[in-house]
DNA sequence: GTAGACCTTGACCCCGGCGTCAAGGCCAGA
DNA sequence: TCTGGCCTTGACGCCGGGGTCAAGGTCTAC
């Protein structure tokens, strides 16, 4: 199978298969003129890349998930590299939920008084007597 | 004020401000020999920036608060451009949040597969019958 | 007058993961 | 033989947010 067909069959684009065997993550074989040559096993290894880049891992962490299954593994993740990437991934993701649900909850409070300050200070332009205009702004999470 | 201080006491670095310039972010007055000059509300323009940026909002979101504070605001967020800022960023956070949950789940659960697929592996070496190594990998999310 | 600490603009570099040309080779069908 | 569709390598571009030179101007202190 050439890399056109091999790209197709993936979904993916020949650019992005070259630029996978410049990184010596998919080497290809070559036919007598010069064409890269693929084959089934190929096509698993790479949609072992592609699933595993769907879930946000970099292409340096389905390295071992590629050499397990390219050393005869019958799964990319039966190999204790795998393994650890997996730990260290959910490690990865459970810190960013977690950043992310703090910076989460300072943005909701801070539009809440946002909101409510606009609130007040629209009611103050109905009423005559016009209060000073509320500060409140998103502050530094201290150093 | 010159460049070099404002930086400093931002906790920043004078490429930094030349960059938020070349945006028009954050312009500055000219002294007579080309310095650029500025003052305590140029300072506090400059934190409202960096506390947003500390929360992940990029330089562009950040303009509207820029520009409610320019704009004579006591804060940043007292203007309707911000708070649909916050909301969008609210959204977006929700979204991110929930998306990474679901990849936490599928991974932590590969990994548990995984592990006990190995397990059952080295049960089967200690043992004399030789199982077939069993198969269980990531799946691709569908199409 | 000269050292050194500041300032100026301009330009290239970095990260990852490719997209997108450009110029040319190889092969099949009409 | 020629056209069209594949393939090859090489090189530049992009995204954001600056880092890091380089070459030169300006001011102050000694």
């Amino acid at each position: 199978m050439r890399i056109g067909e091999l790209a197709e069959r993936a979904g993916t684009t020949t650019r992005t298969l070259r630029y996978y065997e410049s990184l010596g993550l998919l080497p290809a074989r070559r036919t007598g003129n010069g064409y890269r040559s693929y084959d089934e096993e190929d096509l698993r290894l790479l949609q072992q890349i592609r699933t595993l880049r769907d879930f946000g891992f970099e292409l340096e962490e389905t390295r071992p998930f590629v050499e397990c299954l390219r050393s005869g593994h019958p799964a990319g993740d039966s190999c204790p590299a795998s393994l650890e990437v997996y730990r260290r991934k959910l490690a990865e993701l459970d810190e960013c939920i977690a950043r992310l649900g703090a910076i989460r909850e300072r943005v909701g409070t801070q539009l809440i008084q946002a909101e409510r300050a606009r609130a007040e200070l629209e009611a103050a332009a109905t009423a005559p007597e016009g209060a000073p205009e509320p500060r409140c702004e998103l502050t530094p999470p201290g150093p």
